[in-house]
Order: structure tokens, then C-alpha cells, then sequence
DNA sequence: GCAAAAACCGATAGCCCATCGGTGCTTTTT
DNA sequence: AAAAAGCACCGATGGGCTATCGGTTTTTGC
């Protein structure tokens, strides 16, 4: 009855991130560490049994965001998109999604995202922007390194 | 069962969107007017009934994202959030899910999707942070303006 | 008052994520 | 080698959300 529904490409759910969030915080665990690291947490929540961290795995996986390797008889899991690739990537997404061909818009709503942000780290951005333009003028425009 | 799910808080599907657009094209319309809009759209795609366009729209104004008022015998809604506001609120959800706190992350990703920036949109980048800056020190941190 | 239109209510379907239980294979341990 | 432990894989269930209508009630216009 419904014909599509996820607006955005890259759907995760919370279990989801936090699993990646674990794997980027260290490669190559399995689904036991993983459990253990998602118990260990601080602060404590809820954390799910092993096999709905598996489930999850499996469908990080499916969904490429994990790569797994069979070492002994366990898979040993890692990222195989890094935090700012997939940060990139989702904004990608929204932008595609809303943005109206306007580059004002797209850089306004950023700024307006930035603006949380205090004074030290707008001066930071400030740099960033000097470095990247003078990054360009020099070696004209690369634009695709994947972490 | 489930604990939670929806990681990111603006969450919206794909008709809501499309109902989003017709009145981000052209406000204050009422339901059989949006729906009228939208089978019109090219390219033509599949319109769902005017009922579904109504609890559509019912859903959007629940979530906040229209305001409607009873114009005659029928609500007109418009759009109580513009496509500015709304791209940098999500951009913020995904920015808040993701980044790790060095601003240098959040400009690469962004400067990896908006891989035509040239020199005149990071000009532009400059002087809006600017701006914001001054309207900082201006008036204290005040941080929310609804478009 | 009546007819048309719109609002409102509620039901159904389909998708997706979270969460497990159970089963069977593999590795490890006695 | 037999038993035990660990894991993967399958399938089921639950719950949330959007899409999609049908039917009923309310409102409006004549």
C-alpha cells in the first residue's frame, strides 16, 4: 500500500549508530566486544543481548557500513566508512533533499547550524575556509578523499 | 519491544516532503488545492486520494511543520517552517549525530559534498560567518530565529 | 432543509529497526 | 573422542512510522 518511504539514503537506527560509534572508536572487534563495549558504556544504558547486537551486524553489513573478516570462528567487524565520510554523506542527502539550487540557501542553513557554535570555533571555521581557498588556488580542486 | 528509533528528530516521508514543496512553492492553499498541485506536477507521478493528502497534511501540522488556518469551510495551511530553516535544522540533527567535536571534520564533509564551492561561495561563507559573528557580540547569544 | 464539500475517525498495509529464542556447526576444553 | 562453549544463521515478534482509504459527521452554501 505504501509506495516509498525513506526520504533519506542512509537510514540508520539507533542501535545501529551506536555499534558504529564503537567500531570507530576501535576496529576490528567482534560481536562479543562489541556487547561488552556497548555494556561498559558511560553512561549505562540499556544495553541489548548479544544476539541483537548480531542481528544488528548483520545488518550494518548488509548495508555496507561494516566489513567483517572471519578470523577463527568468530567475524571480526570494522568500519568500512569512517565517522566524517558518513557525515558527509548524510549531509550530502539532506542538501540534495532541500536545498533549491541556491548556494546562499545551502551555505546560510550551515552557518545557521554553526552559529550554535561559540566564538573560538567560528574563527576556527574562519581559518578552515582561508586554508581550503588557498588549498584550491593551488592545486585546483581534488575533492575526494575518503578518510 | 522497541526501544527507540528515530535517531535524527526531523523525520519526514516522502509525500510530506512533496506536500512541503507545493506550499513552499505557493502558500496558503487547502488541501484539494495541494492535491490538485500535485497531480498537475511533472514529471507526472502517482497521486495518492485528497483524503491521503489531507492526513498528510494533519500529520505535518501535529509535527509542527505547517500552521493552518479555517479560511471559509476549509483549513489553508502554509508552511510554518521555510526550506531554509529546514535544511540547516537537519543539517544540525546530522551534524549533533555525528560529529566529534573538531570543527575541522564538520568543514571537510561539508566541503566534500559541496564539492562546487568555488571562491565566490566560500567568499560568501566568509562573510555570512561574519555577519554572524557580529550579530553575536551584538545582541549576546539569543540562537533562535525562526527564519 | 438539502446537497456538496471538508473535517474527522479509524482501519489496513508495508517498511524498518530492535530484540530474542532456537538450532546447528565449529572450536575449545577435558 | 566426547562434552562444553561460542557463534552464526534463521525466523518470529513487537512497536513505530508513513501512506492510503472508506465511512461518518460536521459545516457551508444555496
Amino acid at each position: 500500500m505504501r509506495s516509498s518511504s525513506n526520504i533519506l539514503s542512509h537510514n540508520l537506527g539507533e542501535l545501529e549508530l551506536r555499534v558504529l560509534e564503537a567500531l570507530w572508536q576501535r576496529p576490528h572487534l567482534d560481536a562479543r566486544q562489541i556487547h561488552e563495549a556497548l555494556c561498559a558504556q558511560t553512561p549505562p544504558r540499556r544495553t541489548p543481548g548479544l544476539n541483537t547486537i548480531q542481528s544488528t551486524l548483520e545488518r550494518l553489513f548488509r548495508k555496507a557500513y561494516v566489513d567483517r573478516i572471519k578470523q577463527g570462528h568468530a567475524f571480526t567487524y570494522h568500519a568500512s566508512v569512517s565517522r566524517g565520510n558518513l557525515l558527509g554523506r548524510m549531509l550530502g542527502d539532506v542538501i540534495k533533499l532541500l536545498h533549491d539550487g541556491r548556494m546562499e540557501t545551502i551555505l546560510s542553513s550551515f552557518v545557521q547550524v554553526a552559529s550554535d557554535l561559540d566564538d573560538a570555533s567560528l574563527d576556527e571555521l574562519e581559518a578552515l575556509i582561508r586554508l581550503r581557498k588557498s588549498q584550491q588556488s593551488d592545486a585546483g580542486v581534488g575533492g575526494d578523499q575518503d578518510d
